[in-house]
Formats: C-alpha cells, sequence, structure tokens
DNA sequence: CGTTTTCGTTGATGACGGTCAACCTGTCGT
DNA sequence: ACGACAGGTTGACCGTCATCAACGAAAACG
C-alpha cells in the first residue's frame, strides 16, 4: 500500500472521484465522466505539517491548492510588519486564488495543524475550464464566494462589536463542521485566541475576556480549544440585535 | 444623432475597440480580432441617474455591467438594517461579481452620480471565454483583483486607525484617478463623508474631523468635496508608521 | 428664487476595547 | 518525563473613536 513507501515517493495516484470531499471542492456537479477528466488535474498532494506554509506571499503563482485534510490560515502582512489572518479554510476549499490577479500571492497559506492538499496547477485548470464547461462555471462560483465571503467578513469589522463578531465567528465555523460530518455543536478550534483576534480585528485579551462573558451568560462552554455551543438561538440573536437599536 | 433619440430607443451600438476605457477594462491585453468578437457580448447599456441602482440585493443575478462613465458604490445589508459600503467603483471597473457565487445578488450597487454601464450577459461571457483563452484569463484576474481588493480592505479595518484609514482611502482614490488620466493631486470626492466612514468602519464625525485635522496638518486641503494632495509622502508615511511602533 | 433638506463641521462627554502586567496551565521538544 | 515556553485568563487603567448635540452651508426641490 501506499502507506509504505518512503514520504518522498507518494506522489498517489489522485481520485477526485473517490473523495469524499468532492461536494465541497471543485468536481461539484460534475458528471462522473467529467469527474474523471479532472483528476489528470491534480499532479500531486502536498503534506504539510503545522506552521509549515503552502505559499508565501510575493512567490510567484503557478498552482491552487485543495485542502484534502486540516486547516490552513492564510495572512497579509503590511511593510511595518502588522500581521493580519485574512482567513481560516477548511478541507475542501481552494487556496491560492489571491495569486492569479498578479502572478504573485499576496497571502500566505500556513497550516495550522498537520495538513494535505491536493495541487492544482494553473495552467491546467485553465485549460480544462475550456473544455469543460460545468468545471469553468464552479471554479467561477469559488472565485464569487470568496467574494461574498471577505465581504461580510469586511461588514462584521466594519459594524459590529466585540461580541457580534465572535458570534458570528463561532456560527460560522460551526456551520463549516456541521457541513463537512463533524458536528456543529462541540469542536476544537485549530487556532489560538490571538490568530482568532487578528482576524477579527480584536486584540486576544478581548477574545479571550468575550469567550469567558459567553460562558458566563451561559452561551457556550469554553475549555482551551473546545468549544461547545449550548445556546445557537442567543448566539444568533446577539448578532442581529446588537444592544437595542 | 443618438442624443436625438428617446432614451428607451438608445441601445447604442456598442463598441469595445472605441471605447477609451479597454486598457482598464475586460478587453485588456486582446487582439484587435479578440475585441470585435467582445463586442458581441456587451448588448446595450445602461443609464442612470444619481442613486439609482443598476441591481440590488437579492435580485437574480443575469449579468455583470462594465462602468463606462460616472461612478458607484457597492452595499451591503444585515437584517437588523445596519449597511455598509463594500467598495466604490469608477470607469472601466467591472460590477456584480458577488452574484455568480449564488445566482443572487448579495450587495446593491447604486449610482453616485449620473453613471451609464455596459451590460455583459454572464452567460454569453461564460460562453466566449471559453473560446477566446485571453479573456478568460483576464476575467479571471479581475475576480481574482477584487478578492485581493478586499483583503486589503480587511487589513485596513482590522489593523488601521481612523487616520491610517483616510490615508490610505485618499491614497487610493488619487491612484486610481491617475490611472484614468485624471489628476491625482485634485479631485472631487463623489461620495458622502456617511459612504466614506461606512467603508472605512468609522464614524462621519470621524472622517469629518479626521480630514480637517489632515489639512491643518498640511497634508491636504479640503473644500466641502474638492480634494487636494499636498503631501503625499508623509500621507503614505501615516499608514506605515502609525504612531510608533 | 426662496425654502427645505441634506451634508458637513466642531465641541463635550463617555464607552468599548486596547494596553500593560501578573499569573496560570498545557503542550512541545529533547 | 521533565522543563521551558507558548498560549490563555484576568485585572487595572487609559486612549481612540462613538455618541449626542448644536450650528452652518450647500444643494435639491417646487
Amino acid at each position: 500500500m501506499d502507506l509504505q513507501l518512503p514520504p518522498t515517493l507518494r506522489q498517489l495516484r489522485v481520485a477526485c472521484s473517490q473523495c469524499n470531499l468532492m461536494e465541497l471542492c471543485l468536481p461539484v456537479g460534475l458528471s462522473e465522466e467529467d469527474v474523471a477528466r479532472i483528476e489528470e488535474l491534480v499532479g500531486t498532494r502536498r503534506k504539510l505539517r503545522r506552521h509549515q506554509s503552502l505559499y508565501e506571499a510575493r512567490m510567484p503563482f503557478q498552482a491552487l491548492y485543495a485542502i484534502r485534510a486540516g486547516s490552513f490560515k492564510t495572512t497579509i502582512v503590511l511593510e511595518d510588519g502588522r500581521e493580519q489572518v485574512t482567513g481560516f479554510q477548511m478541507t475542501g476549499e481552494l487556496l491560492g486564488l489571491d495569486g492569479i490577479s498578479t502572478g504573485q500571492h499576496v497571502v500566505s497559506a500556513i497550516a495550522l495543524e498537520d495538513s494535505e492538499a491536493c495541487v492544482i496547477e494553473y495552467a491546467r485548470l485553465e485549460a480544462l475550464a475550456r473544455e469543460i464547461q460545468g468545471l469553468q462555471a464552479q471554479f467561477h462560483k469559488v472565485l464569487s464566494r470568496e467574494i461574498v465571503r471577505e465581504q461580510s467578513v469586511m461588514m462584521l469589522l466594519g459594524t459590529m462589536r466585540a461580541e457580534e463578531r465572535l458570534a458570528a465567528f463561532l456560527l460560522n465555523l460551526a456551520q463549516r463542521f456541521a457541513a463537512r460530518g463533524f458536528s456543529g455543536t462541540e469542536f476544537r478550534l485549530r487556532m489560538t485566541r490571538e490568530e482568532i483576534g487578528s482576524y477579527l480585528g480584536l486584540k486576544l485579551e478581548t477574545v479571550s475576556r468575550t469567550l469567558s462573558h459567553f460562558q458566563e451568560e451561559g452561551l457556550i462552554e469554553v475549555q482551551h480549544k473546545n468549544i461547545r455551543l449550548r445556546d445557537r438561538e442567543r448566539l444568533r440573536g446577539l448578532i442581529q440585535a446588537p444592544l437595542s437599536h
């Protein structure tokens, strides 16, 4: 079996058709036949240990990456060194879209845990998208979905208060875990308070305090990185009715 | 002449090849021949008066819009009524990308002044992108550029202070005016203080105060909506060195 | 053309979240 | 298994920006 081979030789024959992430990834909505053709797209897979990067800002862009296992964060840095997390990505999600624009990556993608990603060479993807209409359509949707996601983060950063941001964040995570067949009520955070804060435009102390506060209110249970949602409805209510207006 | 005809009959024959926005719009980098084929893409143009919307959130998505004249803002609203401006768009820029994801628009696009947009039916665009490689490549770049733009807004909202946000905003506007052949030093804001504030995650009073402050410092001259940049370098410096660290 | 409304400026005050600091706990590396 | 260190919690204090308010000016309206 593959697992017996030394790591460098593990250029596993990738089979999208065998992958349980199909309905979250690029092949969504494609016929069996088309999925078969897509498999030629994915050349290799890359395994990463925690803290390793899939790509770094300013590196030339050549490929997109579909997360097969694990999770990542993407970060952008200003010249003065300030850094911000722009997103957290889970299995089935596509990384690297930022590089298409200029041919250079603008964010870095860093594994939050030991992870694995399918390498999708971009030139091949473009070529195949011209042939397979469904692939083209799906790819455009993925791009557009990222635009929409970022817009809702802008909304969060621009108009929400600390409590609302955290509530929105937890509910979003829950929903994504659920979509992957995991519990949407009990899960483990893969990122630190500081990373959460960076993503939400808050300091880590504020994240910590707010989580504690949620716990006191009976909204959630927190124990380190383990989260349990106890009252989803009230959490949701927090977002819609900040304090009274 | 066209101008004599009643508005409803003004389905002008559009000619991308004649449009001075070519190098800012979709046809970038295409051969003459390909540009000719692209022209069949743009069916009609739409004229809008100030405050009219090109499309509204929740409306079905069918077309993208290339701004031919004027300018727009895009806004997203939460259920509780809170609204945020997610972007300001100028000539040559593409509107409607948010709709691809779900087939429904998620933001509304509203004209900041009397404006005109070319209607690009999306189904046709996808079809043509499959045939013209350069068009496909350019379209993907436009999508990716929007992702990158939003990331830098996230950075701005997440880590920058009021002064830095305003400085970044003014410099960005200046650069875009310059790219269109207008002065990058003296220009007229098309949006209100409130709209600027909404975009930057600030209240209108803060925007007003900060602009006044910039003026006292000799960085800019403000007179209502007219802006003149007096010291670009110091403005730029504001962004990179927030206060000392 | 005058009136009304929208838009912008400036001031006084206060709240939310940032900052600094001390301490604790769990995890990672050797 | 142990120690060092990263990660997390909590408290006290403070700064930035929001809020409330009053006023002024420009633009939109009939």
